[in-house]
DNA sequence: CGATAGTGAGACAGGTCTGTCTATCTATGC
DNA sequence: GCATAGATAGACAGACCTGTCTCACTATCG
């Protein structure tokens, strides 16, 4: 009973392969390690995907999949859209400063595949947007939509940027940093220019 | 007299292995393939650069240098502090739309190389820190200390996460937004809360 | 002319990479 | 009991990786 079943060796690979790809990169993590640490053979690994570029595809729909869910349940919890984008502004701060922080998945598969037809760029680039996305909808309840696109566009940036500060060492000042500006950007709306 | 000087070969491989690194990786890019697009014996490499990391802390260097002294010559021009950093957006603006942006090979060496003792890590964090330091030094001559340092972290964030947007394919919603948003931050100061 | 320093071409070592294949084992369903 | 599907270990292929080494060549300087 303890026995893992079938599809419980595919999870257990991807989020395996999730870690290593973490802390040690894509294209420095070979198969080989992979399997050995999670102790599967290879030919288990290549049955469930018939590349790495696969593996590495469905690593980031994982994780993407995770993210999507956290800030939903977060998103419920608060009352307005201040709030809502304040939430996820904490989140980042709680995982900045988290044991096994090592900065964005999806942007260092940016950095690491530069072709945009590659699917994990794709994959990578799809995370991006659908946060984009998501802070837009926010946005929407309380400005009208051109102006919720730039600004939903700016609180990416500002997001994207204090993780990449995050990772050089500074997470405390980068999500102070980043969440002063960001509010500071929804609370001067509607002040004359 | 049209041939090259001894020193010569030296920047050439500079040159040729940032070309490599920024369009396919560092990873990804191997001695072989540097040595024959700048057509050198592999022997003259490993006499100038004892190790393919030695290569990638100058090749940092040298993309770190030319990038100071184009917006040290901006900044020349710029009277207000505004307008300086209203220079290095636009400065910004420009490289989004140049023919071989590939996105930044500072961000992409934080990606690929996690480790901070790295030197490949260091010498891409430099070049943030520098940046950030330039901006901070600006905005001194227009606000306090502690105000300046958190405005240029935030003005460092957007312009990551703007290259960042950049890579993904929309270079002018990029730097339009975190322009706007830049310059709506340095307008607002001074402003009640 | 001769000495020296930089360069060239390429073999080579030793390791790693992805991906394939075989042959054996094991667990579950009927 | 038995068939089937998944897992196992490990060899293997063929390519690529970094870095070393040898030996011949060439250009400059005195």
């Amino acid at each position: 009973m303890a026995e893992p079943t079938r599809t419980d060796k595919r999870q257990h690979i991807v989020e395996t392969a999730y870690a290593l790809f973490k802390r040690v990169g894509f294209h420095a993590t070979g198969i080989d390690r992979i399997i050995a640490e999670a102790d599967v053979a290879k030919m288990t690994m290549y049955r469930h995907f018939p590349s790495k570029d696969d593996l590495m595809v469905e690593v980031l729909g994982y994780r993407a999949g995770r993210f999507e869910r956290q800030l939903d349940r977060l998103a419920e919890q608060a009352a307005t859209p201040e709030r809502k984008i304040g939430t996820i502004f904490d989140w980042y701060g709680r995982w900045f400063h988290s044991a096994d922080f090592h900065g964005c998945l999806f942007a260092h598969a940016l950095a690491e595949f530069g072709d945009p037809a590659h699917p994990v760029f794709q994959a990578a680039a799809r995370q991006k947007n659908d946060l984009k996305r998501r802070m837009r909808l926010i946005l929407e309840e309380m400005m009208p939509a051109d102006e919720a696109d730039s600004t939903s566009a700016a609180l990416l940036m500002l997001i994207e940027g204090a993780t990449l500060m995050a990772r050089m060492g500074q997470p405390a000042a980068a999500i102070r940093d980043a969440r002063k500006a960001a509010m500071a950007m929804l609370a001067a709306r509607g002040r004359p220019q």
